[in-house]
RNA sequence: GCCGCCGUAGCUCAGUUGGCAGAGCAGCGGACUUUUAAUCCGAGGGUCGCAGGUUCGAAUCCUGCCGGCGGCACCA
């Protein structure tokens, strides 16, 4: 590549020479540290009253990212830009030297740059650092975007974030919201007397969820690995414990198609309470996302206060399509009834699937207000409790928002001679070719068998609910390096 | 996996009917003491995603491949 002088290698190479003619002068381009500095979201609100042309007397030392400069000769402007803002800097040369100032408005866009200078009003109104004396803290070897227009193509905005997050303010302030969402859900549960629990990302045998994980191998014990697909029978383990409330925050991964709503691996939340079932779930659920989203000044579209609409799942496929699926309650009932008001009937597909079919194409997209879609049935639920009063259905609901599932919770099933059915089904389905069914975890129901109470458990998309709180309509914006591919 | 759209300078984008590859920013050389996307002068910078094909001639038309986005399928 060095034989080949393309514009990307005059660019590179002009920054290279700088580097060897600093070193030459005696400047250190990459320093060990520069100690004091204030962010610059500080300095700007303790001079938030200054009027036009106001001086002051105020020193302080900032450091960040070179990101514009205006002018040259014996006066010259900068931009720097650190995590908490940007912030104008007056270079002059009667303040540094015919030197000093060279070597500042040399400096190439990209460095990273740490100054001590005096705070003043400009007479455009813009707050500004004159600088007394800086310092190059990191030198940049490459050219960074364009300074006006900034990173706009998405491909190089999630394969190098890095230029996405100096390019694109509004992309460092969503990852800074995305921190606070996980440290306000860890302030809630925290307050809530949970505590936080780390079960196993290597799992011998994976579950809790519908869906095909991915395989590992461990060569001193020389065997499979599977990726974990959820947390739940772990956490469900640790009730058994009498840990009464834990929960997890963490990477699952599930190996399955990528759009707009799927990474293959993404954070979840589960938390689990004894002596709970899935009304007092769905009350701590609506109450922790109006928590996390007051602590981040969310002001979105949709009202995320509680109490969230609450509706049974028989009775919206009912009104979305008219169909009765407690009364068509096998596959043939089911499939005339879909096929007698024009829906598309999957073929080879047995009943729960036809339900799931009705829910995702004719449910879900009407659920933009947060919503709680209670009562599944049990085929499509293998850990959910039988319902206390209707037969055929779970206690269970999925929470949606904007069209978007976001929560997945259950009265956790107890029994643990009913959880073995519920694994032999499981196993007759797998055997029929269902590669999401769940294997069969003896370890898990005799922990069961030890005696766990009666629990209240709840999966929270957290990647999701950042989209929610932040309307970012795909989860590659709200990940900060999403999968792609080679 | 299928369908559609897209891929041009470091970045943001033009490129007409198939006829010499363009601009702004950035960078380089120079001028400039109050700028706010600074301004002005000058000279540079290209595997038009990749590989074939059609044509006197391809960024442009055709085929395949790679990558991205959207939709379908899949995915509680």
């Amino acid at each position: 590549m060095a034989d080949r002088a393309d514009g990307a290698d005059d660019l590179l190479e002009a920054r290279r020479r700088k580097l060897e003619s600093l070193r030459a002068a005696g400047i250190e381009p990459f320093p060990h540290d520069f100690d004091g500095v204030e962010p610059i979201g500080v300095v700007r609100s303790a001079h938030a009253g200054l009027s036009t042309g106001e001086e002051t007397s105020d020193r302080h030392r900032v450091a960040g990212r070179l990101a514009a400069r205006r002018g040259q000769g014996k006066m010259a402007f900068l931009d720097l830009v650190d995590r908490s803002g940007r912030i104008q800097l007056q270079a002059r040369v009667d303040e540094l030297g015919p030197e000093g100032m060279d070597r500042l408005v040399g400096l190439d866009l990209g460095d990273l740059l740490g100054i001590d200078g005096v705070a003043f009003m400009s007479r455009r109104g813009e707050l500004t650092l004159r600088v007394e004396s800086f310092a190059l803290l990191a030198k940049s070897l490459r050219p960074p975007p364009e300074k006006h227009h900034g990173l706009t193509d998405v491909e190089t905005r999630f394969r190098r974030r890095e230029l996405d997050l100096i390019a694109n303010e509004e992309a460092r302030e969503l990852f800074v919201v995305r921190a606070r969402v996980i440290t306000a859900v860890r302030r809630f549960l925290d307050g809530e007397g949970f505590i936080e629990v780390e079960t196993p990302v290597l799992q011998p045998l994976y579950g809790g969820a519908a869906a095909r994980p991915f395989t590992t191998h461990h060569n001193a014990l020389n065997r499979e690995f599977f990726l974990r697909i959820a947390t739940e029978l772990y956490l469900k383990r640790l009730i058994v414990g009498g840990l009464e409330r834990v929960y997890e925050l963490g990477k699952d991964f599930r190996n399955e198609g990528v759009d707009s709503t799927h990474n293959p691996e993404f954070t979840m939340l589960e938390f689990y309470e004894a002596y709970a079932d899935y009304e007092d779930v769905a009350a701590r659920c609506e109450r922790l996302v109006a928590f996390v989203a007051s602590e981040v000044g969310y002001e979105g579209e949709v009202d995320l206060s509680p109490p969230w609409r609450r509706e049974t799942l028989p009775d919206a496929i009912r009104a979305r399509t008219g169909i009765d699926i407690m009364e068509a309650s096998d596959r043939e009932s089911l499939a005339q009834a879909m096929r007698a008001r024009g829906l598309a009937v999957p073929e080879d597909e047995g009943w729960p699937k036809l339900v799931d079919e009705l829910v995702t194409k004719h449910v879900e997209p009407t659920l933009v207000e947060p919503t709680f879609l209670m009562d599944y049935p049990v085929a499509l639920s293998p850990f959910a409790k039988r319902h206390r009063s209707v037969p055929g259905l779970v206690e269970r609901f999925e929470a949606y928002v904007g069209g978007m599932e976001i929560a997945n919770a259950f009265t956790e099933l107890n029994d643990p001679d009913e959880q073995r059915r519920r694994f032999e089904e499981q196993r007759a389905l797998a055997g029929a070719g269902d590669v999401e069914a769940q294997p069969y975890d003896e370890a898990f129901v005799e922990a069961l068998e030890q005696g766990m109470p009666p629990t209240g458990g709840i999966g929270i998309g957290i990647d999701r609910l950042v989209m929610v709180l932040t309307g970012r309509r795909s989860i590659r914006e709200v990940v900060l390096f999403p999968a792609m591919r080679d």
